[in-house]
DNA sequence: AAATATACTTAACACCGTTAAGTATCCAAA
DNA sequence: TTTGGATACTTAACGGTGTTAAGTATATTT
């Protein structure tokens, strides 16, 4: 069966182009400049090739947006050399704020936009949203660590994780959908004041007693 | 001049006109399907004469958001009257949630989408954003006081007050995109996890001893 | 009555996602 | 080796989008 194999090969690499021409454009000129027509123009096929390929639309930008969680792991694949839960928790924050103000169109597809979301439902009324409850997983568990280590206040465990997640998100998502522009300007400036923000947040929680 | 006069007021009627047909759109169909040729359709004008009345597509959807500040003024009308500013706070936050989940559209409109903010910096590039400034300084104004009593740990305003924001918006725009879909299932328990952790946000901030 | 300004429309441009139907090309069985 | 069916891909189209240029009536002013 060594030519279905190949046709099995060659099916994939189709694919892989297809996604490799999206991520370009992506990068390049934004989520909302992904067309499939422009897709296809770059590939040099027809527009209606990617549908042989994928569902839809949808189904590519669910793929994109798994690109953005492994680029995301990128930036936090560290946070686990760091033993203290407490500053690995800062530490994590940090990161997800790094990555959303440095990566907004990823971070647009990955927590913003409603695409991939469409796709996971069309999939499967069920189906899980791997990705993120991994991400939303190793929160929890950093949390749970510092207050088994009584490095924090405690509190119900998924209302803290879902509370820290939404602190950075929300930082994240109103800077890169322009509502901070006249609180802050400029990416220095509010990474700077949502470090702050962040740190004084941890700080408050802290029940150490080392409050500075 | 009673003729130019009246050919004002009509211009003045038709540019309602086309906000009222915007509007009920938006309202039935959703911001999508908010579409130039749908307001024209139900105006009974062609396409093109909307162009006479707004810039863009953009300008109908800031004329949206605001009447979205208007309505979410009217969820919070009743926080003055309360005298402590830090069950007022917690007021504040609990409304900004509510209104969020019921109007999801509008908070689109408001909180999430670029659409506004490009018809504000198109106006003019050092134009403010009246609306979300007005209702960050009421935030603002409410933690001064907090602090200015002792109520809560004292920081620094400016990112005490984008934290705060940032949080709740961040649950907020994590439920209406379908982030949550799997940490918790309908409306009424979001709202129950939000509060939960608005409040215990609020109780780790109180500086009165008082926690419970 | 003629000239001009106002209000509005028609037609078009350049896109978009998606689908139905048609055409080559390749592979396997007769 | 020829035939028939699966495979891979394309053309053409549907119905939508925002937006603009050019044209046409109507109303106002000179």
């Amino acid at each position: 069966m060594g030519i279905a194999e190949r046709k099995e090969k060659q099916k994939q690499d189709i694919k892989k182009a297809i996604l490799d021409a999206s991520m370009k454009l992506f990068m390049e000129q934004g989520f909302e400049n992904v067309s499939i027509r422009k897709i296809a123009d770059l590939i040099e096929y027809s527009p209606t090739t990617v549908y042989l390929y994928f569902k839809d639309k949808n189904e590519i930008l669910y793929n994109l947006h798994e690109i953005g969680f492994q680029k995301m792991a990128e930036y936090t694949a560290d946070l686990w050399t760091i033993k203290n839960p407490l500053v690995r928790l800062h530490k994590m924050g940090e990161y997800y704020i790094q990555f959303g103000l440095e990566n907004p169109a990823f971070y647009d597809l990955m927590f913003i936009l409603q695409a991939p979301m469409e796709c996971l439902q069309a999939m499967d009324a069920n189906c899980e949203w791997k990705s993120g409850d991994q991400a939303l997983g190793r929160l929890k568990e950093t949390l749970q660590e510092c207050m088994d280590k009584h490095l924090i206040i405690k509190g119900d465990i998924d209302a803290m994780a879902m509370t820290m997640w939404s602190m950075v998100h929300g930082m994240v998502s109103l800077a890169i959908r322009n509502r901070f522009d006249k609180v802050v300007t400029g990416d220095q400036q509010a990474v700077t004041l949502m470090t702050k923000g962040l740190t004084w947040y941890l700080n408050v929680l802290d029940a150490s007693g080392n409050k500075t």
